[in-house]
DNA sequence: AGCCTTTGACCAGCG
DNA sequence: TCGCTGGTCAAAGGC
């Protein structure tokens, strides 16, 4: 880290200082055993159903806005989920999922990428007091909106207290390759940047989503609290690592990842953070020590090959090659000075399988069964598995040249496929996949009833779990929110109320934001 | 010995 | 053409 910062001297050459940025540095939080195993009350699924003992990936998301007081780490989520007997119950092809239906969000082909489609119209975003501020023109919804939301799903009832939370996966789209700027964004102060919980919803090409996965699993291993609200006026989203932050890490030492964004199929942007492995008998609440410097850890063996200071970002990048023979995949890493990496940026395709046996060293981890290790091989067990017909099928998604060139999808590529073939093309691998599960998923199907809205919803419930439920939606309500109304399916709304009675407004000081309405789940009924 | 990181230099694209 | 910038090379050194 220090090495890190010691390196990373400003430049020599002027480049404008990016403007402050507003900057949440939380409290050391409980241990984090404490979030991990007492999955309190608060806890509210994703789709509202309530995932209960059982997190799975919304879940960890679920509770990014169902923690009310105190800020759960995402990696404590992620831990939470890892360390379920549910975790097996990942939908390995959860993110895949989000991917497709974010791809396939995209079919408004307006350039303006945004996970938008996928959120909810109305989301409710309670807040007890107001946490932080956001840049003049951000409103709330325009956070939702952004693709580090893009795992929530309409319904959730989401807390601002997830920006209380160290996040996790931040996206950015700057520089020359993905330099699409959004109105919204646009109308961000300048260099402000959105530092949202982002669940990986996109892997890098060579990269399953599991692994995606297990990296932010690893990552859970790392408590860190630091947040950084900002819009990028040249991104859709970025990441923005941590200036000031309070660490809180629970675990053991180490290295790995953190995720993020605008996907690519054949190339992904991920932001990922380092992570610490973690063993379950140290989870006190304690400065982290990172390892800096050290690769993210995917599963692949990277080399690095170069780093520069970029004009644009405040950090450092790193460019590593993938160490496979004839493999061309490259990565560029941003790392915050603390170590944090801020962004990663796939390029090219592994043409070859992640190794079998993880480096020793990778993940620094410090007690050889940390669940770093275990996740990467179980991203390997997916990535052997039905995912890659998944991900095959993912690879057909149109690209623009420069992303061509690039080997870069950005979701902004992603608009004018059809979406809808997508979408099938990754139910028709996971039903393939259902046939070798034993733990059987019943998969239900749902679509808004509002005439030209086309807005599907795919739940996914265990069958050994009711209650464990994964909702993904595809497309975007064209319509406004139907007059709220009690509904049995408006779980999640009902939930959030009892979990968080006292936050019923969102005070976000911003004139933009929008009343706050409920979801109405109830709209999407199976046609 | 092999692999990795570091880091200054070089190159290419772009305005 | 020139300067800026991002990306890459490659030598040096460390582990």
């Amino acid at each position: 880290m220090a090495e890190n910062e010691q390196q990373q001297s400003p430049p020599s050459k002027t480049s404008t200082p990016p403007p402050p940025r507003p900057t949440i540095t939380l409290p050391p939080r409980a241990s984090f055993a404490e979030a991990f195993f007492n999955n309190g009350p608060g806890t509210v699924s994703a789709t509202g159903l309530g995932f209960g003992f059982s997190p799975g990936p919304m879940t960890l998301v679920s509770n990014l806005f169902s923690d009310s007081d105190d800020c759960k780490s995402f990696s404590q989520l992620l831990a939470g989920a890892m360390a379920s007997p549910a975790a097996g119950q990942l939908r390995p092809n959860f993110l895949e999922q989000q991917l497709e239906r974010s791809s396939a969000d995209d079919a408004g082909g307006d350039g303006d990428f945004r996970f938008k489609q996928s959120r909810p119209t109305g989301l409710m975003i309670t807040q007890p007091q107001p946490i932080f501020s956001l840049p003049p023109g951000l409103s709330p919804a325009t956070l939702l909106e952004s693709p580090g939301m893009g795992l929530l799903s309409p319904g959730q009832v989401i807390s601002p207290n997830i920006l209380k939370c160290p996040a996790l996966v931040t996206t950015t789209t700057n520089g020359r390759e993905g330099n699409k700027k959004s109105p919204l964004v646009n109308s961000i102060s300048d260099e402000a940047k959105l530092n949202v919980a982002y669940v990986i919803l996109f892997s890098p090409f060579g990269m399953t989503h599991q692994q995606a996965l297990a990296q932010v699993t690893a990552q859970a291993a790392q408590a860190q609290s630091h947040l950084h609200i900002q819009a990028d006026h040249s991104s859709s989203l970025s990441s923005a690592p941590g200036t000031s932050m309070t660490q809180i890490s629970s675990f053991t030492a180490s290295t790995t990842t953190q995720q993020q964004m605008p996907l690519s199929v054949s190339d992904s942007r991920l932001a990922m953070k380092e992570s610490s492995d973690f063993s379950h008998s140290n989870q006190r609440s304690q400065p982290s020590s990172f390892t800096v410097d050290k690769p993210v850890d995917d599963s692949y063996n990277w080399r690095k090959y170069g780093q520069k200071q970029v004009k644009g970002s405040e950090f450092p990048r790193s460019y590593y090659k993938c160490t496979h023979p004839n493999c061309p995949v490259k990565k560029k890493v941003e790392r915050s000075q603390d170590g944090q990496v801020t962004e990663i940026i796939y390029k090219g395709q592994h043409n070859h399988q992640p190794p079998t046996s993880k480096r020793a060293k990778d993940t620094g981890s410090l007690n050889g069964n940390s669940n770093n290790q275990g996740s990467s091989e179980l991203a390997s067990q997916y990535q052997s598995g039905n995912l890659n017909r998944l991900k095959e099928g993912l690879s057909g998604y149109r690209m623009s040249k420069k992303d061509q060139e690039s080997s870069q999808v950005t979701p902004e590529n992603l608009s004018g496929t059809s979406d809808s073939e997508e979408v099938d093309d990754a139910e028709t691998a996971m039903d393939g996949k259902d046939e070798d599960e034993p733990d059987a998923k019943r998969r239900s199907y749902y679509k808004c009833t509002t005439p030209g809205c086309n807005v599907r919803k795919h739940v996914e419930r265990a069958s050994t779990d009711p209650k464990a439920v994964i909702t993904t939606y595809e497309g975007k309500h064209n319509h406004d929110v139907p007059a709220a109304k009690t509904s049995s399916h408006n779980t999640a709304n009902a939930n959030a109320s009892q979990i968080k009675p006292q936050n019923a407004k969102t005070d976000f000081g911003n004139n933009n934001q929008q009343p706050i309405a409920r979801l109405q789940l109830k709209e999407e009924r199976l046609t």
